[in-house]
DNA sequence: CACTTGACCTGTCCGC
DNA sequence: TGCGGACAGGTCAAGT
């Protein structure tokens, strides 16, 4: 489930936290989690140090000083944790949160860290740093990958190739989101949205939220749409994902940050997303729950035409 | 060619 | 209580 909103607060955290540190030990222990085995994933990023941490839409990548990048995908149940080396976590044993929290966040507890003990069954690889740190990728579900791949050739890697543009970037306009539109389309705009080479980042979350932003229903064809609605549809796309970032993402189940921390965005922003029933936060109705492109959509049928 | 569906996995939730 | 089945969603291969 992590979208882009949620891919860049790992970033964030991430290059906070490994830019610098030098991989000491890495330990595949599933290998459908990274396209290589262990022994030549150890082989090719022990004694090689972090240099950069950025992101391509979902993808997340740890470019290395050995022209080395990996790239790593989460799909849904995907994590990467950060342990620092002398923090010991152990909310389940103690019961009681560390001190630092409580000075970070004045005393209360607005967010909770669900980091357990590390590693745990979903562990799937675990890299070590030379000051004794780790990072853990956590996997329940073992959809999501780690592949590394020479900096200079991450462009021409197929999934990477395959992407759209990136919705933030500055150079984005409506004129290109519309330009890449199939034109005519019969295709769903939800399932186009989800489609990554459209626009790259947006996941089942954020097409039916900017989608109700937009106040389009998310069955209408591509063709159907106008001038205007595409238009809003755009500004709809950046207003959520902006909004989700400084929320730090969305959790569903199993999203955590780089620190184990939930996202807020469904619980401060959401206007559709998983509130099948509930009272529509616009006009009171009741959101609806159906399946477009063959995922749950959610959606109000008075605010969407 | 355009588009939809199923497979990949595992945990959770629901009904019987 | 336990069991079976549906469901969750990102991507790709296979099907219509």
């Amino acid at each position: 489930m992590p979208e882009l909103p949620e891919v860049e607060t790992i970033r964030r955290g991430l290059e906070r936290v490994l830019v610098g540190r030098v991989v000491q030990h890495v330990e595949v222990s599933e290998k459908r989690s990274c396209t290589v085995s262990s022994q030549e994933l150890a082989a090719a990023i022990v004694g090689a140090q972090v240099e950069t941490v950025s992101r391509h839409g979902k993808l997340l990548i740890i470019g290395l000083d050995n022209a080395l990048s990996l790239l790593t995908h989460l799909r849904m149940t995907g994590q990467l944790i950060f342990k620092a080396a002398d923090v010991d976590t152990g909310l389940e044993a103690s019961g009681a949160f560390p001190d630092k929290w409580e000075s970070d966040f004045g005393g209360g507890y607005p967010n909770q860290s669900f980091i357990g003990n590390l590693p745990d069954k979903t562990t799937r690889i675990i890299f070590t740093f030379s000051d004794g740190s780790h990072l853990y990728f956590n996997d329940q579900r073992k959809f999501g990958y780690v592949k590394p791949v020479p900096t200079g050739e991450v462009q021409l890697d197929d999934f990477v190739a395959s992407l759209g543009p990136e919705p933030l970037d500055p150079c984005f306009s409506a004129e290109d989101f519309a330009a890449r539109l199939p034109k005519g389309s019969k295709r769903s705009v939800k399932s186009v949205l989800l489609d990554q080479s459209t626009v790259t980042g947006i996941g089942n979350i954020y097409a039916d939220e900017s989608l109700f932003l937009a106040r389009i229903l998310p069955s209408r064809t591509v063709a159907s749409l106008t001038r205007s609605e595409i238009t809003a549809l755009y500004a709809a796309i950046r207003s959520c994902m902006e909004q989700s970032i400084a929320d730090g993402g969305s959790t569903m189940k199993d999203y955590v940050d780089s620190e184990g921390l939930r996202g807020e965005y469904l619980d401060l922003h959401a206007t559709v997303f998983n509130r099948a029933g509930l009272p529509c936060r616009v006009c009171g109705a009741p959101i609806r729950k159906t399946k477009v492109a063959g995922r749950g959509t959610h959606y109000c049928e008075n605010c969407q035409k």
